[in-house]
RNA sequence: GCCCAGGUGGCGGAAUUGGCAGACGCAACGGACUUAAAAUCCGUUGAGGUUUUACCUCGUGAGGGUUCGAGUCCCUCCCUGGGCACCA
């Protein structure tokens, strides 16, 4: 019989479905070591599954096969995240709700990733559109309130004014709506925002506990942001008021010829005297009314204001003049900066704007410089400055705080997280507005508080979410009065649910808590999670924060909840580029399947390279591993044949000289030893995570095997193959393992096989003669050579004997690898 | 501009600790089988050279360095991908 993968296929994926999936179900209650591996579960798009996903999901797929067999009480379960405004543009197209997209979307994924023979636990599916499962998440908000970590504020933000709802910092890129690409605008608006910063200081530190790619660890510091400094104040000419200001080079104080505030400072308004107050007034209406990205990129050049004010630099006690300009930010340090512009680049370019006077004070080499070409940031000898003069700049720092009367401060780049929208397709956020009694929180009783059906989808664009036109669900009472109140319209973004989502596989049906502490206990930290690296700051970063606050609650054990996060590299078109369809360069599973079955496409793309590049689709490439298939397949079968009599056994063709005999047993030997290097090579390499060099290895076995008659192949080379094959190719090896090798389990309940490092281990090695490090020579030895053997067998080289006439200065010995001989 | 990752044959990639560069696969070429095609199998395949069963020279983005010996370590530079970007 001709291996045929769709039949196979489809036949093992009803065998594996039987019962519920009781193969691949995670106990709770397990003497067995536990590992979870997690994948980042998918929003179910309408578009299905992609490659990328493949990917991913075939690597965890193959950890959880290996570690099973490993004997590891294994979760790895699948679900939805499933909100969000793919299904809300959906539904305002086709005037559905999106519930119906959501519901269809996520039947064709399953059977995607069913088609691929994925084993997850389908009994610990969850969909975070279930009011089953976003009860916990409204309960998570309500603590969060409850403790003073979400407020309602008046602040601006970000506003896309395509998708109609406000955006989080980690939304924007580069000034653009991250889904739409629509330029961002700014707006104050009131708004619900989650205290993040609290945790700025332990979601920095507790990086350092997590074996994640150090370039996503990176990425997060950078984005938090911290940064050491001082505060000092700075008096302002002839009034009562100080302007703190925030800098990290103190010992530059000297060197400050301004100041400068920010438009929206709160001082920025109130300084000036009565003929500068109109041109004042101007520069920061305009100044407001851009965006955060104008303000930057727009207008290159700095703009900014004379504020007519004065303030005394607390070292030089000399008056400097008080600007005011866009270029420095309200919501970092204290608003206000002092202008270094012989030390800092941005002063620099406002001081020659603006004629402002230019004082070094930090030399790299303590002289003094007559002109300045640029400024110098590093760090140096300080000079003009009064009592430190002379002093290195680094060292002064403490003294000249003290001096300024300056403390020591730390402040984020983080900002807080903007977490309300204003769309329907989102958990909505329990409270209730009274006109009495102010903003109450829902009583936890009344979780979940449902998502009404609605009939228009369509954003009202008034900063209101479409269900603000619902007042039969809007007009309420309120829990605390009982009188008349309005619900909260706004809902929640897009990452509230996959903020906790691992939490909930451990115990998806409890109606009663969250998850259950000793099933927490019992499966937390993930040990390994697998996904893009596209999540870098966001879902990895607000995932943290709640779990840090369930921590803190005592709900979850752990303080952080991935452990080891490995990202898979993007899958690129054909023709190198991003799979877009406008490019019409997209793969699609479903028809590569087809083509050439669910076994070779998780083999391919495994043996495309390793998990974290970015590779390019190549569809010649699959038929290399759907030979290696069809190969083992052949070999196995006809195997099988030849036992059976069914097939006149080859060997009986072939007429062995006794010298040929000899060889066949001497090689027979030698398979063993294969056999046993190659299950050592496929265990390190998959625990390593290295499935494409494991699959190299295992191509390397079957060349070997195919180069023998059948019948001198014993059982065990097909047993221990397929054993090492079936987390790879689990259709094909099932196949195999239970109608050709004549196994009545699944091979995925069998155990891993074992080798015997007696056997691994070489008992003899290619000697390298080198003569002034180029090779000239190898010779067969064995393995513990003293350097005296190892010497005067590669003397008498005649390749190596003609270089040596020279006299010999040195002679290098690398045991058990090499001989040089230094002329 | 700053931070991170990477650059190895025609292509994807392999190479313990600094010790045989190019495993494995794709593509290509030659051959076997076949009426033919598909499938399968065998062989060749980094570049150049010589006195061609063999040997020599060059070769891991560029240049320099350390070393008996460098794809691997150090310095300078170039290129590609990703992230951040007036954060004081």
């Amino acid at each position: 019989m001709r291996y045929n993968p769709q039949k196979i296929e489809k036949k093992w994926q009803k065998y594996w479905a039987k019962n519920n999936w009781r193969l691949w179900r995670a106990k709770d209650n397990s003497r067995k070591r536990k590992l979870y591996i997690l994948d980042m579960f998918p929003y179910p798009s309408g578009e299905g599954l992609h490659v990328g996903h493949v990917e991913g999901y075939t690597a965890s797929d193959i950890l959880a096969r290996y570690y099973r067999m490993k004997g590891f009480n294994v979760l790895h379960p699948m679900g939805w995240d499933a909100f969000g405004l793919p299904a809300e543009n959906y539904a305002l197209k086709t005037k559905k709700p999106p519930q119906e997209a959501v519901r269809k979307n996520i039947k064709r994924f399953r059977k995607q990733l069913q088609a691929l023979g994925f084993s997850y636990d389908w009994n610990r599916e969850i969909n975070t559109t279930d009011p089953k499962y976003y009860k916990w998440t409204q309960w998570i908000f309500l603590q969060l309130l409850k403790h003073n970590l979400a407020y309602e504020a008046e602040i601006p933000v970000n506003w896309c004014p395509s998708c109609k709802t406000v955006l989080a910092d980690e939304e924007v890129q580069e000034g653009r709506c991250e889904r739409c690409g629509t330029k961002v605008e700014r707006k104050k608006l009131r708004q619900w925002v989650l205290r993040i910063t609290a945790y700025a200081e332990r979601l920095l530190k507790d990086l350092d506990l997590l074996d994640w790619p150090e370039g996503i660890k990176e990425m997060q510091r950078n984005w938090i942001g911290r940064s050491e400094g001082v505060e000092v104040d700075f008096k302002v000419e002839g009034k009562g008021d100080y302007i703190r200001v925030f800098t990290t080079r103190i010992d530059t104080i000297w060197g400050a010829t301004y100041l400068v505030l920010a438009p929206e400072h709160p001082l920025s308004e109130k300084i000036s005297p009565s003929s500068y107050q109109q041109e004042v007034k101007d520069y920061i209406q305009k100044a407001l009314q851009k965006s955060e990205f104008e303000r930057v990129s727009e207008t290159k050049e700095k703009t900014g204001v004379f504020s007519g004010a004065y303030a005394i630099n607390p070292a030089t006690r000399e008056r400097i003049p008080i600007w005011i300009s866009d270029y420095v930010l309200m919501h970092y340090g204290t608003g206000a900066v002092m202008g270094v512009p012989a030390h800092d680049e941005r002063d620099w370019e406002f001081a020659q704007k603006f004629d402002l006077p230019i004082v070094e004070v930090i030399s790299p080499d303590g002289k003094e410089h007559s002109h300045l070409e640029k400024p110098y940031t590093g760090d140096g000898i300080l000079i003009n400055s009064g009592p430190f003069s002379r002093q290195k700049s680094t060292e002064a720092r403490e003294h000249i705080t003290l001096y300024v009367g300056g403390r020591k401060a730390v402040h984020y780049k983080m900002r807080d997280w903007v977490f309300s929208r204003q769309r329907y397709w989102g958990e909505p956020i329990p409270v209730v507005k009274c006109p009495r009694c102010g903003v109450v929180p829902l009583p936890e009783k009344c979780l979940p508080l449902k998502l009404p059906k609605i009939k228009k989808y369509q954003p009202t664009g008034k900063v209101e979410s479409p269900l603000a036109g619902v007042p039969e669900w809007v007009e309420t009472r309120c829990p605390v009065c009982k009188g008349p109140a309005r619900r909260e319209t706004n809902t929640m973004p897009q990452w509230a649910g996959s903020c906790w989502y691992f939490l909930r596989y451990l115990d998806p049906h409890n109606k009663k808590k969250l998850v259950d502490p000793k099933k927490e206990k019992y499966w937390m930290p993930v040990d390994i999670y697998i996904g893009g690296a596209e999540h870098a700051v966001l879902h990895l970063l607000y995932a943290r924060f709640w779990h840090k606050f369930l921590y803190d609650l005592k709900i979850v054990s752990t303080p952080e909840p991935f452990m080891k996060l490995v990202n898979q590299g993007i899958i690129l078109g054909e023709d190198g580029e991003k799979m877009s369809k406008s490019r019409g360069n997209v793969v699609n599973p479903d028809e590569v399947i087809k083509e050439y079955g669910a076994d070779s496409l998780r083999m391919y793309e495994m043996f495309m390279g390793p998990l974290n590049f970015s590779k390019s689709w190549n569809t010649k490439s699959i038929n290399g591993v759907k030979r290696f298939l069809n190969k083992i397949w052949n070999l196995v079968t006809t195997w099988k044949e030849e036992k059976q009599g069914k097939r006149r056994k080859r060997e009986e063709e072939w007429h062995l000289t006794k010298e040929a005999q000899r060889r066949l047993k001497k090689t027979k030997k030698e398979l063993e030893i294969l056999r046993h290097r190659t299950i050592q090579k496929v265990t390190q390499d998959i625990e390593a995570l290295h499935f494409n060099t494991a699959i190299s290895s295992l191509m390397t076995y079957v060349n070997h095997l195919a180069d023998f008659p059948l019948s001198y192949i014993d059982k065990k080379h097909w047993e221990t193959l397929i054993l090492l094959l079936s987390p790879f190719a689990p259709h094909i090896s099932e196949e195999l393992w239970q109608n050709y090798l004549g196994h009545r389990k699944s091979v995925g309940l069998e155990k891993w096989p074992k080798y015997n490092s007696k056997l691994t281990e070489r008992k003899e090695f290619t000697l390298i003669v080198q003569v002034n490090g180029k090779i000239r020579g190898k010779i067969k030895a064995k393995v513990g050579i003293s350097q005296a053997q190892a010497e005067k067998i590669a003397r008498n080289l005649k390749s190596v004997k003609k270089y040596l006439k020279k006299k010999v200065k040195k002679v290098i010995f690398v045991p058990n690898r090499l001989i040089n001989f230094v002329l």
